[in-house]
DNA sequence: TTGCTGGGTCTGTCAATGAGACCTAGCCTG
DNA sequence: CAGGCTAGGTCTCATTGACAGACCCAGCAA
């Protein structure tokens, strides 16, 4: 069996899966990016969202960008970077996910669509020979050139 | 603006967001269907571990299913229900965000492959029209069938 | 000089997590 | 049929994290 401590799903689930963070990582990707815009819209308290911007922002996935409204100081504004960019997979798929399971009988509040053509963005399993994978039993898992065995 | 409490993101990271769940997801997908196996090979704190598959069973992730070993009582694994299998997605976007960005030097420590044909498995953003979606700035976001305005 | 505003910090309470001991049903062996 | 073994749990208590609400503070405008 191999050891489980670099598993990379542990490591990046040890950032995303403080309480909040996907919900503060939704924010960014609608376009809030305000401190106070998200406090109010979230609910999340104020000391938990300090938080998990800084945490955020220390990972590598948002970065700070200062703005000056007219007539205000400056202050300073969330942006993603391209590692946070790169989680956009994970928040749709688990928008698709609780599209399919969790939404009110009357469908999905927001939708994900193509810019191009208007079509619905997914989010499919597929191999890089250009295959869809219909099920997880169509994977198979094996040791990468990271793995260790468990002592 | 659009009300937030609705959000099937939200609701989705309720359950899945709480600490070691994923790890749990993980540990299933990987065939460890046991308590203590899990237990071992992950260290979470047995009430904890308790808590959580009570939850995904409750939530429908994961159901109960009897065994019985050779020589001992009966006992109960945990097994993914189509509810959990549709989780494998938002599972695979995680594990290859990871593997992209924390990752120990040697590389990803567990590959996932196409059992037919031998190929990387990936989770690429595409439209149901058939286009690869390359970035999440390709995408528009509007209100769904279940959208509420905000009050 | 006073007030407003965004982005915070400080304080106290309560819930969740973690570590470690203890429990228990039923199967086996002596 | 007493005792040991095992998987899958409770029980207890210390530590950490979340939450609510008050307070702070820099700088712009009137």
């Amino acid at each position: 069996m191999w050891s489980v401590d670099n598993c990379t799903v542990a490591r990046a689930m040890a950032t995303l899966g403080e309480k909040w963070t996907f919900i503060v990582l939704r924010e960014v990707f609608l376009g809030i990016r305000r401190f106070d815009q998200m406090r109010v819209r979230t609910g999340i308290p104020r000391q938990v969202l300090t938080n998990r911007l800084d945490r955020l922002v220390t990972e590598g996935i948002l970065r700070r960008e200062p703005y000056r409204e007219q007539g205000l100081r400056t202050r300073t504004e969330y942006r993603l970077t391209e590692k946070g960019f790169d989680l956009y997979p994970v928040l749709c798929s688990v928008l698709a996910w609780g599209d399919r399971y969790l939404a009110d009988p009357e469908g999905s509040p927001v939708e994900l669509v193509h810019r191009d053509c208007g079509a619905p963005v997914v989010v499919p399993l597929r191999c890089t020979a250009g295959h869809d994978v219909d099920s997880p039993r169509d994977v198979t898992s094996r040791p990468g050139p990271g793995a260790r065995r468990r002592v």
